[in-house]
RNA sequence: UGGGGCGUAGCCAAGUGGUAAGGCAGCGGAUUUUGAUUCCGCCAUUCGGAGGUUCGAACCCUCCCGCCCCAG
C-alpha cells in the first residue's frame, strides 16, 4: 500500500511493526484494541501491513445516546462505527463486544466513589487495568492471539534480564505512561504498542498512508464517558448524596461560605470556590465525613511527601529491600516532566519524598516512578497517592537548593 | 439629628479637576486521553441620589439617602 510513493513515510510501516514475537508474522493472530480513533486505527494497518492475522476488537464501553456528538469522547457510537470502517478498510475480522457492564462497575462506579470519598479519581488509569488490560486481554488469549497491540504512546521492549519494561514514549508531549503504570510484568509480556517512537504527526501521516478516513479525527480528551466534560451530573444521577453540602472553611479556621457538594472540588482547585479574598484561594483538603472544603493560599498546597497504596512494581528488585530508598524520578499528573524524588518503604508503606516538592498533590491520583537517569525513561511502578503532606522527615542534603530554586 | 468618618463593578480597593489602576470572584478560550494548575481574553460610558461651579468633576459646593464611630 502506498508504495509508489516518494514518502519515506511509507517504508516504515512494516519496520515499526516489529512485534518482537517469536513466531513469523503469517500465521500469527494479533489482536488489536481498536478505539475507533487515528492511533489505535493505525496500529491495526501497521499491524497488517506487517503480515499478521489481525483481529480488531472494539469495547462498547458506555451507553451511546449519553455522548452522542460529543467530540472527543472514544468509545462512544461513532467512534464503534469508525472502528468497523477503517476495519473494513484493512480488511481485518473486527468485533465489538459490549463491555458496559464491566466498565461501568470497574470504572465509572469507583469513579463516583472516589469523589465521594474525597479523592479525585483517575478513570483512564483504571480503564486501562481493570478492563483492557485484564478482560479484554482474556478475550484475546482465548482467540489465540499471540499478543494485544493497542494505541498508547508507550513503549516496551525486551529485557537483558527476561521479560519486558515499560519506558516512556519518544514523544514527551505524548507519553502516556502515567496511565499504565499499573500494568504487570505479565501483562506486559503479552502487551505491545506499536507507537511508542512515533510522533503523532508521524501518525496521522501513516493513517493517510493506509487510506484510513479518521486520519484528521480530532485527538480524544477529557474523560470519555461524561458528556459535556461535566462529571459532576454523572455523579449526581449515580450517587444522589454526593450533593450534601458543607462549609467552605479557611485553614487558619474561618468559616468563608457554603458549598454544594465535596465532589465538585480536587485538591489544588482555584476555580470553582467563589469567595472572594485578597489573595486566591485553593482547595488545600477536603474532608469527605464532615463535607467541609478547607481551602488557604498557594503555599498551603505544597506538599513534598506521599504516601502511595496499590504499589505496582515492574523495576529491578524489590522496593522493601532499597535499605536507602530508591532514586526516582516521580510523576503525579500526566501532562508533567517527572521530578526528583526518591522512593522508600516505611511501616510496609511505600512513600515518595519530592525534592522539590510539588503542588496540588490528590489523593486518588497516581504518582508513577520512573528510572532518573536512563533515557528512554524506564516505568519502574507507582502507586494510588493515599496522602501528601509537608516533609516530615529529614530531607536529602540538597533539597533545600532544590526547592530554592522551585520558587 | 452634637461631633467625626465613609459610600467607586459581586467583594476588596486606587484614584482628590482632565476624562475610572489593581487584586479577588465570575465568564469565555488556549493547553490536556484523568482531576487540577497555568496562560490568554472579557468583565463600571461610570463613581449612593439630585442639583450646582467649571471648557471639563468620582474628585469642588449644596441638599437628600444610607452606613459606621465617638459622645451625650
Amino acid at each position: 500500500m502506498s508504495k509508489d510513493t516518494a514518502d519515506p513515510m511509507t517504508d516504515r510501516p512494516a519496520i515499526l511493526a516489529d512485534l518482537d514475537l517469536p513466531d513469523p508474522a503469517a500465521g500469527t493472530r494479533i489482536v488489536v484494541a481498536m478505539s475507533g480513533g487515528v492511533d489505535s486505527s493505525v496500529v491495526a494497518g501497521l499491524v497488517r501491513e506487517a503480515g499478521y492475522d489481525v483481529v480488531g476488537i472494539t469495547l462498547q464501553l458506555y451507553d451511546h445516546g449519553a455522548a452522542r456528538g460529543r467530540k472527543g469522547a472514544c468509545c462512544a457510537g461513532q467512534d464503534i462505527h469508525d472502528a468497523r470502517r477503517v476495519a473494513d478498510r484493512l480488511g481485518i475480522e473486527h468485533y465489538v463486544l459490549d463491555f458496559e457492564e464491566r466498565f461501568r462497575t470497574a470504572v465509572i462506579d469507583s469513579f463516583a466513589d472516589s469523589y465521594l470519598a474525597g479523592e479525585t479519581p483517575l478513570p483512564c488509569a483504571s480503564c486501562n487495568q481493570a478492563v483492557k488490560f485484564s478482560d479484554l486481554m482474556q478475550v484475546a488469549r482465548e482467540l489465540g492471539a499471540a499478543a494485544l497491540a493497542t494505541g498508547h504512546y508507550v513503549r516496551s521492549r525486551r529485557l537483558g534480564s527476561g521479560g519486558r519494561g515499560l519506558f516512556e514514549a519518544a514523544d514527551p508531549e505524548r507519553d502516556q505512561s502515567y496511565f499504565l503504570y499499573g500494568t504487570t510484568r505479565e501483562q506486559l509480556d503479552f502487551l505491545r504498542f506499536p507507537l511508542g517512537g512515533l510522533a503523532k504527526v508521524e501518525v496521522r501521516q501513516m493513517a493517510r498512508a493506509l487510506g484510513l478516513a479518521i486520519a484528521d479525527k480530532h485527538d480524544s480528551q477529557d474523560i470519555c464517558f461524561v458528556p459535556e466534560g461535566r462529571y459532576q451530573d454523572l455523579i449526581r444521577r449515580l450517587r444522589p448524596e454526593a450533593e450534601a453540602p458543607g462549609d467552605i472553611v479557611h485553614l487558619d479556621g474561618r468559616v468563608l461560605g457554603r458549598h454544594r457538594g465535596i465532589v465538585n472540588y480536587t485538591i489544588g482547585q482555584r476555580r470553582g470556590i467563589g469567595i472572594a479574598a485578597n489573595e486566591p484561594l485553593f482547595v488545600v483538603r477536603l474532608e469527605p465525613r464532615t463535607a467541609r472544603v478547607v481551602v488557604g493560599p498557594r503555599e498551603a498546597l505544597k506538599a513534598h511527601r506521599i504516601r502511595l497504596r496499590d504499589l505496582n512494581w515492574i523495576g529491578e528488585g524489590r522496593p522493601a529491600d532499597f535499605r536507602d530508598g530508591l532514586e526516582v524520578a516521580a510523576k503525579i499528573r500526566s501532562s508533567q516532566p517527572a521530578r526528583p524524588g526518591r522512593l522508600m518503604v516505611e511501616g510496609g508503606e511505600p512513600v515518595v519524598e519530592l525534592l522539590a516538592g510539588d503542588y496540588g498533590i490528590s489523593p486518588g491520583q497516581a504518582c508513577v516512578l520512573y528510572s532518573p537517569d536512563e533515557i528512554p525513561a524506564r516505568v519502574l511502578g507507582g502507586g494510588i497517592i493515599e496522602a501528601a503532606g509537608p516533609r516530615t522527615i529529614a530531607a536529602p542534603a540538597h533539597a533545600d537548593s532544590s526547592e530554592g530554586a522551585l520558587r
